[in-house]
RNA sequence: GUCCCCAUCGUCUAGCCUGGCCUAGGACGCCGGCCUUUCAAGCCGGCAACACGGGUUCAAAUCCCGUUGGGGACGCCA
């Protein structure tokens, strides 16, 4: 399942290269459900700018929560990220089997005087920040085992990291700009559990540091971690690489995007007969323009993507806009790949049989009468049943409005015609439909509308010689005697 | 509660840094029209926004301050 992650020398130096060097960056997402589209967001906002400036993306799974992380959760990423086209050059990495790393500079904090055993027990804790949020007070950890000196702690302890007590950490985040916090404010995080695992905003740090992260782009959210994790880096001897804080997606009620709004798993959207390229189209600009163009293609998002024209602000996600974005490439997507991409669909659909035995060709032939009609490939799979199905329902209305007696005539002449001609092609079908036009006097619509109705159950269709090329000979035959009949039947 | 971030049409956004070219542009959606064998697609048109209040300036969507509103964070989650 996973991809060859190459040499990865977790012993590697610090921002090789520094600034203007080799650009390196992550998507580290922890695998506690499926991959979330805000998720695919940071990924490919990471992923463009590593293409862009031709560095390395690497994907890093953050398991250190071991009763929400899930193999499952692994696997979704993976083929999530796969299916979008996102693929990382290093990784996917394990931070729990990176145990070790994390645990040695812990202790070498402890050592240098810069972490301290706390030996407050986990209810305590949570008991006196009830307390202090009642009180209206600071929920921070009051630092009460700082200066104990605890050197070797009998039972459960864990380490705490001395946090700078003065002074201000400042961000230049590449996206939000100068950003100031007080680190009177800040309290002394825990930086290995009582258990012995490290805490997130401690692996984060080392692996960061230790992986050559050159720039940290991830979700807003995350901008109030990054003051507590500069101090990290410095106190462990770390270049402290660049910050980036996108802005978050919501939903339409402006609230953070949950399954209350609709999908929110990537593959979930592949199975509403989504293109991947249309997605990322689609979240590109969920945040990120080039003056006024909505669509790229990955070569050029690569060529013209940069942080200076990120939003700041967050966005709502409008499923609307993602749908036409979709119609977008299907109408315009390559053929073939697209007949390609549908037939899954119609296996699903039931019409896998069907499509085998149908002419070579057919699926794109398909695919070109129907991909400025349909929005999904689900939309267009559906429809192919008309097409390949003995068997079609014929919408009632549609038949009492057109299959009607005074037309069965023209009907009779025309199915004549056609099954006493040699050529089946688009052309001599529509010298055969002219003439009948002709001979008996009718508009265009008066016949087209009822043949339409015949051949597919309903008032809307593609073209009428589209739809009898794709139906075949034997099929348009049959259906135009099946309509004649119903007409004879009706007003 | 405290800290941090943000603020242009319903939504995504251009413009803001480097004030005048903004009568604020584009896109989705919506409405109307054209095209037309139907439905789409396409094309044309319409509705629709600088949150508010103060400054600064000859001039502010653009710069400054405040207010309001929204979001995020305050875990032995990530």
């Amino acid at each position: 399942m996973f991809r060859d992650s190459g040499a990865v020398d977790q012993g590697r130096g610090v921002g090789k290269g520094g600034p203007l060097g080799f650009v390196r960056v992550r998507f580290a997402p922890s695998p506690t459900g499926y991959l979330h589209i805000g998720g695919v967001r940071t990924a490919l906002f990471n992923w463009l700018f590593a293409r862009r400036e031709k560095g390395a993306f690497i994907l890093r799974i953050e398991d250190t929560d071991q009763s929400r992380s899930t193999e499952e959760a692994i696997c979704a990423i993976v083929e999530g990220l796969q299916w979008v086209g996102l693929d990382w050059d290093e990784g996917p990495l394990r931070q729990t089997d990176r145990m070790e790393l994390y645990r040695q500079h812990a202790l070498a904090l402890f050592e240098q005087g810069l972490a301290y055993w706390c030996v407050c027990s986990a209810e305590e804790l949570e008991a006196r920040r009830k307390e202090a949020q009642a009180k209206g007070l600071q929920p921070g950890y009051d630092g009460r085992c700082r200066d104990r000196g605890i050197a070797k702690p009998s039972g459960d302890a864990a380490l705490r990291f001395k946090a700078p007590r003065d002074g201000q950490t400042v961000i230049e985040d590449l996206i939000k700009g100068r950003v100031v916090f007080e680190n009177s404010l800040l309290d002394d995080l825990i930086i290995l559990r009582s258990n012995g695992y490290p805490t997130y905003n401690f692996s984060v740090v080392v692996d960061d540091a230790l992986m050559g992260i050159t720039h940290v782009v991830r979700g807003d959210d995350h901008l109030t971690n990054t003051p507590r994790q500069i101090p990290l880096f410095q106190a462990l001897g770390f270049a402290i690489p660049r910050f980036g804080h996108l802005p978050m997606i919501m939903g339409a009620d402006k609230t953070r995007l949950s399954k209350r709004h609709g999908a929110t798993s990537v593959l979930a959207y592949r199975e509403m007969g989504y293109l991947p390229d249309a997605l990322v189209n689609y979240l590109v600009r969920l945040g990120w323009s080039h003056g006024d163009q909505e669509i790229f293609s990955l070569a050029e998002l690569i060529d013209k993507f940069s942080f200076d024209h990120v939003q700041k602000s967050a966005a709502v996600f409008n499923p609307e806009k993602l749908l036409w974005m979709n119609a977008q490439y299907i109408k315009n997507g390559e053929q073939k790949r697209i007949a390609e991409l549908l037939l899954p669909f119609l296996e699903q659909a039931g019409l896998g049989e069907a499509v085998k035995k149908a002419p070579t060709g057919w699926a794109e032939r398909f695919v070109l009468a129907l991909r400025e009609r349909s929005q999904t490939l689900v939309e267009m799979a559906t429809a192919a049943g008309t097409y390949l199905r003995d068997e079609i329902e014929i919408d009632q209305a549609a038949a009492t409005k057109f299959l009607t007696q005074v037309i069965v005539p023209s009907l009779e002449k025309l199915t004549g015609r056609i099954e006493a001609s040699s050529d089946f092609a688009v052309p001599a079908l529509d010298q055969i439909f002219k003439q009948v036009l002709e001979e008996d006097g009718l508009k265009m619509g008066q016949l087209a509308q009822p043949v339409r109705v015949a051949l597919t159950g309903r008032t809307a269709s593609p073209g009428l010689f589209e739809v009898m090329e794709l139906l075949g000979r034997e099929r348009t035959l049959a259906r135009l005697r099946k309509g004649i009949e119903q007409a004879k039947a009706g007003k």
